[in-house]
DNA sequence: CTGTTAGCGCCTTCAC
DNA sequence: GTGAAGGCGCTAACAG
């Protein structure tokens, strides 16, 4: 591999002018420019970009960091941010944590250790203090899906406690009293600010909270087909189900239909985060918009504006949701009782 | 950030023995290796791995190259190699080709020129000459999802043409004569493949192929959805539909059920891959089981046991098909005649 | 505009 | 078992 030594040896100029050439931050002059791009054509030069970072004390390298690398969710985040780094040359390297703490910080140390310019953290299962001190650190970071108050600048989130409000909101609005509530992990803020906003909505209808109507599900498929089994196994009458997400709501839907209730007519549902699937199955699902592909390009530029000064970018943090209606809700007046 | 020398100034050894312990490759008298770690600990010392991969010319990372990032299909790929790459403690650099020749060139490029030790490539667009030339440059290749005979060691793929034909020969030893076809995009040589054991399938139970009743889609949802308008319009008789993808089986369903077709009573599906989404959704997707997590399983391996000398692992590259029946499709005796 | 000269932080012979 | 010293390939002052 030739080495910008080889080049200059070509090009019959010094080693600080090829260096110039690259990264044309200085004024060469055209001739000696050309001289050296021909040489690097000759030879097939290609940057060493590990020493480029050791030199620059810049690894042009942005870590990554999600719960999942599967799943429908964090796919979009990550093309978005992909693509807006790549295209500034940037490089993207990932890592998953599992929404375990442990996993968490040992990733976080990984993507520290490897000299990443900047860090872009899905993160879950650790503490706000821990997120603080980091953001704190010479590292810049910036936080997707979470809210805390003392480093908000750094936070891209939606505004779940609202989503989770209009959601609900939407079903009592169809005149349904009897409504379920398939939660996420309590443990994750978006999870609870979805079932916060869900309150409040059924406070402002007047409808009690059961809590034996509410089950803890974990965002996935299988959580929400778990969770139906429980809600019907209550006996107790549910004309509508709000899920705090599509990927519970389809599985809580599948469940349902196996038995051979009708969606919408016997039971009406709502899903959260309008992954594409959903739109492909029968009843296409009613639910609330999530921009996850907004966010993760927000996050990107953030990183763009902060690191790497680049000014054309705005950053917005806060993102709204937005009711996405289509089949799976009905209201209460032409449903069978059951 | 303290780095190596603070490290040997306080522990009151030279660099190399600290470098010696890092790497604990010489041997280190156990004193003077506590020494070190204490220091180490004393400092919050973490190693740049930016100046370890220079000096040591070897950056510890992989390039990864999928089509996409989003979409049920990589995920769990990406999902194994990195759990499996950072088990070893080696990073994982992403990229997204596009299914685009230029895009995946500079990608590849790209990749590259940040000195992975090695590239793994789920690649599409560009030619096996091109592939060829890649696998003979001095960082080491692995392809997934490409078979090229001349340097089928660096391939991990699924028998492609096996599936197809499982698929369509189900699906006729349900009695279904009448039976369409909708394909991946044929520049894909898994599509390709696919269609081949269609085709096989069909010669084998004296079926003839009808090329209006073979319908060239995009493996995603909206392509399986425009096919399915294309076959109905053709106003032939379709008892089965063999898809070359779940995500557009998927599609085509939720057009039938549109309008009013059901399934499978009046009308069977198959699938492709095995995604998780169409498990949950009414009837539950029959379909063709692609191993694509065990496939960046392997990959990561060849990688660990080709670069970077690990020897408990063995590898693997040709994967087998299976069929995973569910309920979408029946047999023709029972099937209405439409 | 261009060349010279220190490093960047670490690894790796080579001696002792 | 341990230390000294020369790079890895490039960038970034500082001169000229």
């Amino acid at each position: 591999m030739a080495t910008i030594y080889d080049v200059s040896v070509m090009a019959g100029v010094s080693l600080a002018t090829v260096s110039r050439v690259m990264n044309d931050n200085t004024k060469v002059s055209d001739k000696t420019k050309q001289k050296v791009l021909d040489a690097m054509a000759a030879l097939g030069y290609r940057p060493n970009t590990i020493a480029q970072s050791l030199a620059s004390n810049c690894s042009n390298s942005v870590g990554v960091l999600v719960s999942q690398l599967d799943g429908p969710y964090y796919g979009p985040m990550m093309t978005e941010i992909e693509t807006a780094l790549r295209t500034a040359n940037k490089h993207v390297i990932i890592a998953a944590g599992h929404s375990d703490e442990k996993q968490e910080k040992e990733a976080v140390e990984f993507l520290l250790s490897r000299g990443c310019d900047a860090l872009i953290l899905d993160i879950e299962a650790v503490s706000d203090e821990y997120l603080i001190k980091l953001s704190k650190a010479s590292t810049p970071v910036v936080f997707i899906n979470r809210y805390i108050e003392s480093i908000k600048e750094r936070c891209v989130y939606l505004e779940n406690e609202l989503g989770g409000y209009m959601a609900t909101q939407y079903i009592l609005s169809l005149g349904h009293k009897d409504v379920a509530y398939i939660s996420g992990p309590l443990y994750k803020l978006d999870a609870r600010d979805r079932l916060k906003g869900h309150k409040r909505a059924l406070q402002e209808y007047q409808v009690p909270f059961d809590p034996e109507l509410c089950f803890e599900g974990n965002f996935r498929e299988f959580g929400g087909s778990d969770a139906m089994e429980y809600l019907l196994s209550r006996n107790k009458p549910i004309t509508a189900v709000v899920c705090a997400s599509d990927q519970m709501a389809s599985g809580a839907i599948s469940v349902c239909l196996e038995r051979g209730l009708r969606v919408p007519d016997d039971i009406s549902f709502i899903g959260y985060d309008n992954i594409p699937f959903p739109q492909y199955i029968s009843p296409k699902l009613s639910t609330v918009n999530n921009p996850i592909h907004e966010m993760g390009k927000m996050a990107a530029r953030w990183v763009l504006q902060q690191v790497y000064n680049d000014k054309d970018v705005t950053v917005e943090s806060s993102f709204q949701p937005e009711l996405f209606i289509r089949d799976s809700a009905k209201a209460i007046s032409t449903n069978h009782d059951n």
